[in-house]
RNA sequence: GCCGGGGUGGCGGAACUGGUAUACGCGACGGACUCAAAAUCCGUUGCCCGCAAGGGCUUGUGGGUUCGAAUCCCACCCCCGGCACCA
């Protein structure tokens, strides 16, 4: 008997399929499926344990489709450029161009000593200019639409790194690189405006079926409020109030501007004008850390103005803290100290009026200490007419009567911001725009992309607020497209995160030259049936990809607003001890030398069975012993029927029907388990129905006649191990793969046994169990088989009162 | 603080729309093979009492609904993730 030797079988399959171009996609598909995995960043450490989870799911989910008949398209790529890119390029002294090929070529040839099905004439490669020349057309497409403009804003900057970071490279509020703490740095900058698709983005997440805990950290990012905008009159003009709870306007006790309020200036009297400057300067030098920093204590000053509160005519102080935000609402707040935490916290120190005006009958008469959360709702009190009104119900009306004398409108608040998108940084994306003393900004015409990235020698970061990029002239130095003068080049790249909004739409047609996607082909396979990837892209890649295909809808490229119409999240791979694989703590698992030891079969199979799919799960090298263990059983179970000789065939019927039931059963189990993104219970489906097939094959030892059964075995197997399952499925005598099969039919007869187990409960306790045919089971025979039964006796005392029978599932006597 | 996800044997985890809790795997124990070990195979394995037959208990805690609850409802405790002075 030949031994299972995957380090033989599986580069020899690999090699075949690939050759005969067995899992290439269909021209013209008729029953699509489009099965996507979030692209790679190919970093130089190579794959890691985590990228195969996610992969061996889509592709089980592709074979799968196929063997069900439809044509699939399951491509992959590489998420190339970007600053990590970078930084290693750097930290190697090595062209970033250089090193990235370098770490593609690693990749691709790890995912391909892992069998899976990846159409690789379809990859594509953000950072090749035949991919990037697009992500800057849409670029183009986006400016000419008024969605990408050009404003002055605060970008993080790293002091001792002399560069600008991306918001997702500070991590608690220090550089990612080198640990140093973050300061801001304003810069005119770039920016996408994802703002104007605020409300759909969040209402269309109700259509699509996507893991809860994503939807809600995209609504939470996103961050809507529904409330109001009044104004407040003072000797200087109005101040505008944005707040979410008008209801509690009576309890206004003062005002506060953030410190870079525009008003400050001229809301300060002259007695106040030094404190109120010294306060201001202080304020922004701090950093962000410091002021937003967890139980920092509340700091202010009066600015020697009042404000008239429209509800009531009431003269209230002005302030300025910077526990107000500039950035968000208007900057401008109505402190109601009664019923919010942080305006109390302010009206304590400063000892200002706290007046609740919202309560239960309990509230009523209670002191300054109550302060209402502020979700609660109430009964209003102290508020003049609307004084017994639930507190929901006087919101409206409050808004309606200050809407009449033009002194508030209803308004809702977001807490998204348009995305920054402006590097400075020499790997990524030229963002394709000529600037012209005399025509101001202009977008690079598409025939002139596009707009490469220069081979330049000296791509580190700068550190003056400009990219690498500006040091190089002959890129800079170009010609107006709208006047013909001199101009420049922006010399700023974008944001990797553009590279990968779009790339979806790339694959169906990835080679097109004339158009970065084509209508026909996104027809015939977008949107996307099934996406894969990690929850850490929840509020980044997933929102801006679905930001991209709304503003590209809207101009009549795409014919569809949502890309992903179903996504899975895979939970990380932890090292053994429980936490997570690095370097330096020495606990990293390399998939090379799994590989190596177990092949890849062994491998794809344990990261399914690990754990639930979308939770964390530890590396256990006994649960990998054990997944070898149980493939090295399928190939010896294949081995014995290979060398099977024909005996006295008088019991073979009856193995044949615990054979057929076997198969049938797992057939079902596997089949509803990949449906549901269940592969652990789809493999432990594998593992119970090789062990019913060696039981039932026990029976009489192997046979030639039991190969059938074992070769539908061997299919259901296949997308989650299949070199092992094309070996044994060729050297049972096919010439075909096993890959041109169709997914086994479930025999529902077979599936049901002959005999039924009817546990009997007496008061809902088991006491016995009943084995029936499974024919004529009707309460009648079942309670008279369970009265007779010396244990329900025992425990029930004369007739039952009551009996309560589950058809072919269980008897309760209740007496 | 707000939002989301979870608490089931020694461990990872199973359990369809409320119907035999602990499938499958790991580990452990006993046995076979072997000079021996590894590998492999067979058996046992939720906990407690009992020689046994048998009995009792058990899905974070406490209550409730039900003939029957891991599953539904209420209250609480703990763990993980995201956001966070967003008015």
């Amino acid at each position: 008997m030949k031994r299972y030797d995957p380090q033989s079988i599986e580069p020899k399959w690999q090699e075949i399929w690939e050759k005969a171009g067995v899992f290439k996609t269909p021209a013209a598909p008729k029953n699509k499926q489009y099965v996507l995995d979030m692209f790679p960043y190919p970093s130089g450490d190579g794959l890691h344990t985590g990228h195969p989870r996610g992969y061996t799911a889509t592709d089980v989910v592709s074979h799968y489709r196929r063997y069900t008949g439809h044509d699939v398209l399951h491509p992959m790529g590489w998420d190339a450029f970007g600053l990590p890119a970078e930084n290693a390029a750097i930290k190697k002294g090595v062209h970033p161009a250089e090193n990235t090929a370098k770490n593609v070529e690693r990749f691709r040839e790890q995912l391909k000593r892992l069998g899976y099905s990846y159409d690789w004439d379809r990859e594509v490669n953000t950072s090749d200019p035949d991919y990037y020349k697009w992500t800057q057309w849409i670029f183009t497409e986006l400016f000419k639409a008024g969605l990408a403009y050009r404003g002055a804003g605060q970008q993080w900057w790293c002091p001792k790194d002399k560069t600008v970071l991306a918001n997702e490279q500070v991590i608690d509020g220090r550089c990612e690189r080198c640990g140093s703490e973050v300061t801001k740095k304003e810069l005119t900058q770039w920016y996408f405006k994802i703002t104007e698709y605020a409300d759909e983005l969040i209402d269309s997440l109700d259509e699509l079926d996507w893991p809860e805990p994503i939807k809600a950290m995209q609504r939470n990012w996103i961050g809507r409020s529904e409330g109001a905008e009044v104004m407040f009159e003072s000797d200087t003009g109005p101040i505008t109030a944005y707040t979410t709870r008008p209801d509690t306007l009576f309890g206004a006790t003062y005002m506060v501007l953030a410190p870079e309020h525009g008003l400050v200036g001229k809301l300060t009297t002259k007695d106040q004008v030094a404190e109120v400057n010294r306060y201001v300067e202080t304020a922004k030098r701090e950093s962000d850390i410091a002021r937003t920093a967890e139980d920092r204590e509340k700091t202010g000053v009066f600015t020697g103005s009042y404000a008239t509160n429209p509800v009531n005519g009431e003269k209230i102080p002005v302030w300025v803290a910077d526990y107000v935000l500039a950035t968000y609402g208007t900057g401008a707040i109505m402190a109601v100290p009664a019923h919010d935490v942080r305006d109390h916290e302010f009206a304590k120190k400063f000892k200002l009026e706290i007046r609740p005006v919202i309560g239960g009958p309990a509230a009523e008469g209670s002191d300054e200490e109550m302060v209402l959360p502020h979700s609660e709702e109430g009964v209003m009190f102290n508020s003049d007419k609307y004084d017994g009104l639930p507190s929901d119900q006087a919101r409206e009306k409050i808004v309606a009567d200050l809407e009449k004398k033009n002194v508030a409108k209803p308004k809702r608040g977001y807490k998204l911001r348009d995305w920054l998108i402006s590097r400075q940084r020499y790997w990524g994306t030229p963002i394709p725009i000529i600037h012209c003393d005399n025509c101001g900004p202009q977008p690079v015409p598409e025939k002139d992309l596009p707009v490469e990235l220069p081979d330049v020698k000296d791509y580190l970061p700068t550190g003056d607020g400009r990219s690498p990029l500006a040091k190089a002239t002959g890129f800079v130095e170009t010609t107006c497209p709208k006047c013909g003068g001199p101009a420049e080049r922006e010399t700023d790249t974008m944001d990797t995160f553009a590279d990968s909004n779009w790339y979806f739409l790339r694959y169906p047609n990835p080679r097109q030259k004339d158009g970065a996607f084509d209508k026909e082909a996104l027809k015939q396979w977008l949107p996307v049936d099934t996406y894969v990837g990690g929850a850490e892209h929840a509020v980044l890649h997933l929102l801006y990809a679905r930001f991209w295909t709304k503003a590209l809808a809207d101009r009549k490229y795409l014919g569809f607003r949502e890309p992903f119409k179903s996504l899975r999240n895979q939970g990380l791979i932890m090292a053994e001890d429980g936490r997570k694989m690095s370097k330096s703590l020495g606990n990293v698992v390399n998939p090379d030398d799994v590989i190596e030891a177990f092949g890849a079969d062994t491998f794809r199979l344990f990261e399914l069975f690990i754990g639930p799919f979308n939770q964390d799960a530890a590396w256990d090298t006994r649960g990998i012993e054990g997944c070898y263990r149980f493939l090295k059983r399928v190939w010896v179970f294949g081995q014995s029927l290979l060398e099977a000789t024909d005996g006295p065939d008088q019991e073979t019927d009856i193995a044949e029907a615990g054979l057929e039931r076997a198969v049938s059963k797992a057939t079902k189990r596997i089949t509803a388990s990949i449906e549901q993104f269940r592969f652990n219970t789809a493999v432990s489906g594998l593992m119970e129905a090789l062990n019913d097939l060696q039981e039932q094959t026990a029976k009489t030892g192997p046979r030639p006649a039991y190969r059938p059964y074992f070769e539908r075995y061997l299919v259901l197997l296949s997308p989650f191990a299949p070199h092992l399952a094309e070996e044994l499925w060729r050297e049972l005598d096919h010439e075909e793969s096993i890959f041109t099969q169709g997914w086994p039919a479930i025999d529902e007869s077979a599936v049901a046994d002959d005999t039924v187990t009817i546990p009997v409960q007496v008061n809902g306790k088991v006491r016995t169990t009943l084995e029936l045919p499974a024919d004529g089971l009707s309460e009648e025979t079942v309670t008279k088989a369970a009265l007779a039964d010396a244990s329900v006796k025992k425990h029930l005392s004369g007739k039952p009162k009551k009996v309560i029978y589950v058809e072919g599932e269980l008897l309760n006597l209740v007496g």
